[in-house]
DNA sequence: TCCTTTGGGATACAGTCGTATTCTAAAGCG
DNA sequence: CGCTTTAGAATACGACTGTATCCCAAAGGA
C-alpha cells in the first residue's frame, strides 16, 4: 500500500477551497477545475477526492454546518442571557470578513438546496442542531414559555438580516441596531422566572 | 415600418417565462435556451429583445420587485393593524403554488445579487420601497416609536422564514405560528396611541 | 405592387462544463 | 531491489454555454 494520504484531510482542503470560492465569486463560478485552480490542485486530482460535483458540494455544505456550529459553540453562554444571545447571533451575521465569508457560503447553499433535496436534507439537520441548542439554552436562561418559538424567531431574523447585509453592506450598523430593537422585545430583560 | 410588435409586452412575456424557471427549476438552470423553451420562442428570438443575458437577468429582477410591490398594495392596510401585517406579511411567504414561485425567485436574486454589483442595485431600491411604505403604515397606526425599526425586523424576519420555508417544507405551520409570536412581541396589542 | 424594414428562426463558433480514461512518478512491502 | 498500488496530472469527449451572424417570411409605406 504505498504512497498513501490522509484522503479526509485532503477532502476538508478543497472543500475549503470550495466555500472560500463560493464566497469570493459565488455559486456559479464554482467548478471542478475553479475549484482544482483554489486548491492548488489539478482538475483531476480534485476526481480522485470526489467523484462527482454534487458529492464534492454536499461535502462542502456539511463543512460549512460543522464550522456554524463549532462557532456557536465557542460563544460563552454563561454570560447575561441578552448579550449572550447577541454573541450567538453575531457568530452567524456578516460582521467581518471570515463572517461575511461564511454567511454568503451558508446562503448561497440554503437557496440552492431549494432545488436539491440532498443539500436541503444536510440544512435541515444544521437547522435542527442549532434550534436545539439555542431553546435549550433559553429555557435555562429563564425564558421557557416560548423558548422554541423565540428560537425560530431569531434565526429567521438572523438569516434575514445576513441576508440583506450582503447586498447591502451599507445598512450594516443600522441593520445591528435592528437586531437590538428585536431583541429588546424578544427578550424581555429582566427575565421572568420560572 | 413593418410589422411592428409591442416590445415591452414581449419582453414581458420572457421575463415571466425566466421567473417561472428559475422557481421550478433554479437559477442555474436558466440560460438563453431554457427561457427560450419556456417562453415557447427560438433562442434567436429572444436575442432580439435581450441583448444579453445579463440584460435578461435585470429585467427580470425588476419585474420580480414590481410584483412585491404590487401585491403588497393590493392589502387591505385598514383591517387592524395586527390583521393587516400579518396579511402584508403572508404576501411574501410561500404559502401557496404562485407566492412559492415568486419567494422562491425573490431570493435566487438576493443571493445572486451579492456577487453583482447591478441586481444587488435593484434589489435595495426594491426593499427601500418596501420599508418605506411598511414604516410609513406602521406610523399612522399607532406604532410611530420605532416605525422603521420595526418595519426592518419584519422585512428581515419575513425574508429568513420564506428561505427557511422554501428548503423545509414540512415546518411550514409551525413557522407560522412564529411568525405569530414574533408579531405579538413586535406589535404589542393594543397599540400605544402617540 | 414593390421595396424596405422588422420579427423570428437557424446556424456557427469558441469556450466551458462534468466526467471517463490514460498516463507518469512515487512510495511502501515482499 | 522490484513489484504493486496509489496520487495526481494530462487528455479526451460530448454536451451545453453566450453571443454573433445569416436567412427567410411577413407587413406597412411608397
Amino acid at each position: 500500500m504505498p504512497r498513501t494520504v490522509d484522503r479526509e484531510e485532503q477532502r476538508r482542503h478543497i472543500g475549503t477551497a470550495l466555500l472560500r470560492l463560493v464566497s469570493e465569486r459565488g455559486l456559479d463560478e464554482v467548478s471542478v477545475r475553479t475549484v482544482a485552480a483554489a486548491a492548488g490542485r489539478s482538475p483531476g486530482a480534485v476526481q480522485k477526492y470526489f467523484r462527482t460535483k454534487e458529492e464534492m458540494l454536499a461535502f462542502a455544505a456539511e463543512l460549512a454546518g460543522e464550522r456554524v456550529e463549532r462557532r456557536m459553540a465557542g460563544v460563552d453562554t454563561s454570560l447575561p442571557p441578552r448579550r449572550a444571545l447577541r454573541a450567538l447571533i453575531l457568530t452567524t451575521l456578516p460582521v467581518d470578513a471570515e463572517r461575511r465569508a461564511e454567511a454568503t457560503a451558508q446562503l448561497a447553499f440554503a437557496v440552492h438546496a431549494t432545488h436539491h433535496p440532498r443539500l436541503a436534507a444536510t440544512r435541515r439537520q444544521v437547522d435542527e442542531d442549532v434550534r436545539q441548542a439555542l431553546a435549550a439554552w433559553l429555557e435555562v436562561a429563564g425564558y421557557g414559555a416560548h423558548a422554541t418559538a423565540v428560537a425560530d424567531a431569531v434565526i429567521a431574523l438572523s438569516d434575514g438580516l445576513a441576508l440583506r447585509m450582503l447586498y447591502a453592506p451599507q445598512e450594516h450598523e443600522h441593520l445591528l441596531t435592528v437586531l437590538d430593537h428585536a431583541l429588546d422585545v424578544l427578550l424581555p430583560d429582566p427575565p421572568v422566572m420560572g
